[in-house]
DNA sequence: CGGATTTATATAGACTCTAAATTTAGATTC
DNA sequence: GAATCTAAATTTAGAGTCTATATAAATCCG
């Protein structure tokens, strides 16, 4: 009938280990007493609970020293570390076109980074097969075996439900393995958690890239279509069927009127342009007979080309639309603009930022992201570290004694 | 230096007991026994927390008896009863015409109603006085003194920022007494708890309205002008600066263009008409010398008036296009239609559901809200009973012995 | 080498919970 | 009407957690 479990003295110790160990995860080497200040504990207690994250091997003791090298009086302390190497986290992001996976120890340092290519993929077995070729060559690059991964975060353009279920009639499941994150746990045991890419995007905003410090965020992932992580007060948003985010209302948005992202806008638009005879562009001769890229438009702006501008002066008119919609109902107070093309995205901010104010009085603030094209796999690290430090005391470490 | 203060064993207590008094709070009459199995609490523990909350005052005991009437045998059960009378909470909608106000038990049972219009008001301090008159005539009305209300939850149509802060620059100033919420607080000692009228909305609607047991929800107060409240995964959504659910981004919507609501929509669109000589109209004689209302337009529209039919659907048509956004970019399960209109909208509810569809392919599902004139302020006493809640065990009720 | 200083460790006390034994209040049975 | 049965209340013992205080240890300094 209890829908918590009754709270019993036991759970004391799991909420202050749990506590003491976030402490350590984030701070560096710290002493007794600089725990006993960060956490509020006796010493004590400090002491009790370190030995049994020793036990546990989350944490390990490194020879006694004094804390503030000025004063080197007293009795020296002893020093705690957290276990950063006790396992490892993968971040996997499976998009439309590659795959990225990092693999990252505890304290979110990548210890090794690799891509494949899904062009030869045919198949979504196929897909699965890539994705778990590029996982086995990280582990393998550091050397790091199964049972020490811990969980791994993977994220698809897809919308995902808060318990990591895709929602099946998406278009994105002609291409996508449904049995990708199963295959996963069968083939190597780990935990695997499932999430949209624009979610994972704005965690790892949130934890590495523009967005620290900032809890009421949007991210808005604008390369080949628009898409948009939403967190409030610190949480990310799911809707009922994981849907929060998704971006076709856009086709209602006048001046927008549908998805296609920067990239897939510049790129149309400057093939539209070269298809038109009494149009008159250098991008003509820059393409040659290849097609207009999206690169291609940028770079014949940078050198002045009337069109070429003229298409990104369109391309900023819309994303500063899609950023007034989403700012305005959202009330962020930052939007970070990633994807593959944020960093030509950053030229167009000021006028971005001008046509933003024409919308609304109180404008978020508006970056672009440098997490490049890692900007999915770190969140997916995150969420994976996420997982890892909610079930820390559960977990059997291969490294305990 | 430490964020939260250490797990102490009197914790334990406190969160048992917390969870004890939620029980009671929500159930009848319960006996040990039943809340063994409600708390997965030993019987022993689950004694001495009564006993506490007893002494407290927020827990009566009944006399002893058995809980299965079918089989009284073995020795009668102590009964406990949560004390829905050990205090009062005051819920208070701020609109733009009229204060409506609720005095409501701890189990939010109403026990007084009152409502003032502020058509006489002038000046800010007015409005507070208004406003207060209302809250001394429920009051009296109840028989209840400022010391057994234990917090009063007050909604204003601004912007309301997660610690009760409105935004300082919004038209809604011009009428609003910024003194309202700390003049209560002076003149009776209660928290004042503010909150946007729409999410407040939310809250009702969650706790009382259409949207019992859904986490995953939108309000769109659709009167004067639309205005929504969100919620995703029971929590309420406020932005950075309170502007979560501001709906200034319609007039980037095409086909809707501003912020007004259905009965502004329904009004002046029926004035425009009566204006024009050469539209035919039995609106124009039913209103006489008197200006067009929007509630003339619905009537009109019932007897078969083909002008007001035909504003009738260009209502709807915005109305879909404001809820496929919300729908979206959202994806609440369900969104409630609330305001002065939710039961004129009712019989446009065919109608929208059909065009929401051509807009997305799983559409939410669309309720129009019971709560009447009451939906803001059902949510205001949801606010300060939540406040209550919270802060139980910590409050001196003027009932403890 | 002894005093000062800081930290570590050990001990005692308070508070909480659970679990098991005992008592109690009423109904049933003989 | 006394013995019996039953389910609940109460009591008691035990284990886990924390804090607070006392004692021991390790290092520096003169």
């Amino acid at each position: 009938m209890a829908t918590t479990p009754a709270a019993t003295p036991p759970m004391l110790r799991r909420v202050n280990a749990g506590k003491l160990l976030s402490v350590l995860s984030t701070a560096g080497v710290m002493t007794g007493t600089g725990l006993i200040e960060a956490t509020g504990l006796t010493r004590a207690t400090v002491h009790a609970v370190c030995n049994d994250l020793i036990a546990m091997g989350w944490v390990v003791e490194l020879d006694p020293g004094h804390d503030a090298p000025g004063t080197p009086v007293g009795r020296p302390s002893r020093r705690f570390e957290f276990n950063s190497q006790a396992g490892y986290v993968l971040g996997i992001d499976v998009g439309a076109a590659k795959t990225t996976v990092l693999l990252s120890d505890l304290r979110g340092e990548t210890v090794a980074k690799t891509g494949r290519s899904f062009q030869s993929v045919k198949t979504p077995a196929e897909q699965t097969q890539v994705v778990n070729e590029a996982v086995l060559e990280v582990l393998a690059a550091a050397d790091v075996t199964d049972s020490e991964v811990l969980a791994a975060g993977v994220g698809v353009a897809a919308p995902v439900d808060r318990e990591g279920n895709i929602l099946v009639d998406d278009e994105f499941w002609r291409r996508f393995d449904a049995g990708l994150t199963t295959r996963l746990t069968e083939l190597h045991g780990w935990p695997v958690l499932l999430e949209n890419d624009a979610n994972l995007a704005t965690l790892g905003e949130h934890w590495r890239g523009e967005a620290r410090d900032v809890d009421d965020l949007v991210v808005l992932l604008a390369g080949e279509r628009f898409g948009s992580g939403l967190m409030d007060s610190g949480r990310l948003l799911h809707g009922s069927r994981g849907g929060a985010g998704e971006m076709v209302y856009l086709k209602l948005v006048e001046g927008v009127g549908d998805t296609a992202g920067i990239a897939r806008t510049a790129r149309e638009q400057g093939a539209k342009a070269v298809a038109d005879p009494t149009v008159k562009t250098s991008l003509r001769e820059l393409a040659g007979s290849d097609p207009v890229t999206a690169e291609l438009v940028f770079a014949a702006a940078d050198a002045g080309d009337k069109v070429a501008l003229g298409i990104l002066q369109y391309v900023a008119c819309r994303t500063a639309r899609v950023l007034a919609t989403l700012g305005i109902l959202f009330n962020p107070e930052l939007i970070v603009i990633g994807g593959a093309v944020a960093a030509a995205a950053e030229s167009l901010l000021p006028s971005i930022r001008q046509q933003l104010a024409t919308y609304t009085a109180t404008p978020p603030r508006i970056a672009v992201s440098s997490l490049g094209d890692t900007i999915v796999s770190v969140g997916a690290v995150r969420r994976a570290l996420n997982y890892v430090e909610q079930h820390a005391l559960d977990l059997q470490l291969s490294s305990a004694r």
